[in-house]
DNA sequence: CGTCGGGTTGACCTTCGTCAAAGGCAGTGG
DNA sequence: CCACTGCCTTTGACGAAGGTCAACCCGACG
């Protein structure tokens, strides 16, 4: 959902990191409501946002990879506005928000940057507006997580699903038996080979095709 | 779905107004890609907006009545991204965005009003994001309505649907057969009274309770 | 070996979209 | 004044998609 910063900012900004981890599945990068002062990125693992609503229901707001940035939507208030967790052994860098505030009003390539990011963010609400089928929503999905692991490096067709079967079909407001049946029936179809938590994406034409109402705009 | 200008703002603001109208039924305020450089307050009638999709299918944005803004949206750009419609009588002012946002950045009560306005319009995709019931979205339509209406003046209970019911589900993302369903049913349950475009609200306790998960947040 | 949490599967049912047809109001022209 | 026509709306019948419920499976771990 988040682009990454590339080589040249990580060296402007190596001084003011501080690096976090590594955190173990379960534990909390930041919880709703704590005072927002830095932002991260993701140096290796996998992070889910959520909140929980006042019926006790989770929402699930996205899965950050190596690379990409959380906390961003704490920019527009002094509290994170969202949890933020370690779906497993997650390694991260600290930035300090003041510090990098300040530092974008002096590097105008770093603030462009930072606004990148969050229009980035926002786009990730397709997803879950439009009245799209269950099956252009996992290809979506699927597609998605593709592009942005390979992107930073890895195989885009054969990779993990780190978060849980119910993660998946709470983000794509789906429920999770949906998953399921989604999932084997394009495996039958020779769409991609599925087991347990491990994907290999066969026939990407047809999952793009599935994915591309959503992915444009 | 934006709240209005209010008398002191206009006050402020009435030397760089320039009225338009009476526009009548389908004529077009601005047309998507138009050079953005004015918003306009509608002062009578009502306005729809909407975009046409690469495959020619309409998608309505939103409805605007008197003392709300349109065309804030065309603020990130030199361009109008939508269309704007007339769907009865209308008459409005319109606003030199050069001028306004000049004057913004000298009277801070604008600047701050200008925000609100913006971030108000972007709340109205709660309405279409969410997997909400027929019964769900069209209480939160009417609801929505009503408190605006009412924030104008208007009666709060009864008043005139101006757009067509094919309008109104597109905007809700419904058929517009499940439109006329639901407000059949309704009707039955002694929840409203509508004949054709008027409508009359009886149980407001419990069209609230319907719209409520969609209207908090 | 038992238990536990996540995942899968099947049966069922609700909701809503689609299709087709008919009703009703408005504007037009005879 | 009255057909005629076109558009919006309603209504009914039907079907497909996906949610719910319940049971079962299976790998992990104590």
């Amino acid at each position: 959902m988040a682009e990454g910063m590339d080589k040249a900012d990580l060296l402007d900004l190596h001084m003011l990191v501080e690096h976090v981890g590594p955190l173990r599945a379960g534990d909390h990068v930041f919880r709703e409501g704590d005072a927002f002062e830095a932002i991260a990125a993701v140096r290796s693992g996998t992070v889910k946002t959520y909140t929980v609503d006042r019926d006790g229901h989770e929402h699930v707001l996205g899965f950050y990879f190596p690379g990409e940035v959380i906390g961003l939507d704490g920019i527009h208030g002094d509290r994170y506005p969202c949890n933020a967790v370690a779906l497993d052994t997650v390694m991260l860098c600290r930035f300090s928000f003041p510090k990098i505030s300040v530092l974008a009003t002096q590097l105008p390539g770093l603030q462009k940057h930072l606004f990148r990011l969050l229009s980035r963010d926002i786009g990730r609400a397709a997803l879950l507006a439009g009245d799209w089928t269950a099956d252009q929503r996992m290809a979506a999905f699927l597609v998605g997580l593709s592009r942005r692991l390979a992107a930073r490096g890895f195989s885009p067709n054969r990779f993990q699903l780190t978060m849980a079967r119910t993660d998946i079909a709470n983000y794509l407001r789906l429920a999770p038996e949906t998953v399921s049946r989604v999932l084997r029936r394009f495996q039958q179809d020779r769409l991609l080979l599925v087991d347990r938590r491990e994907v290999e994406l066969l026939d990407r034409a047809q999952l793009d095709a599935l994915a591309e109402p959503l992915l444009r705009d």
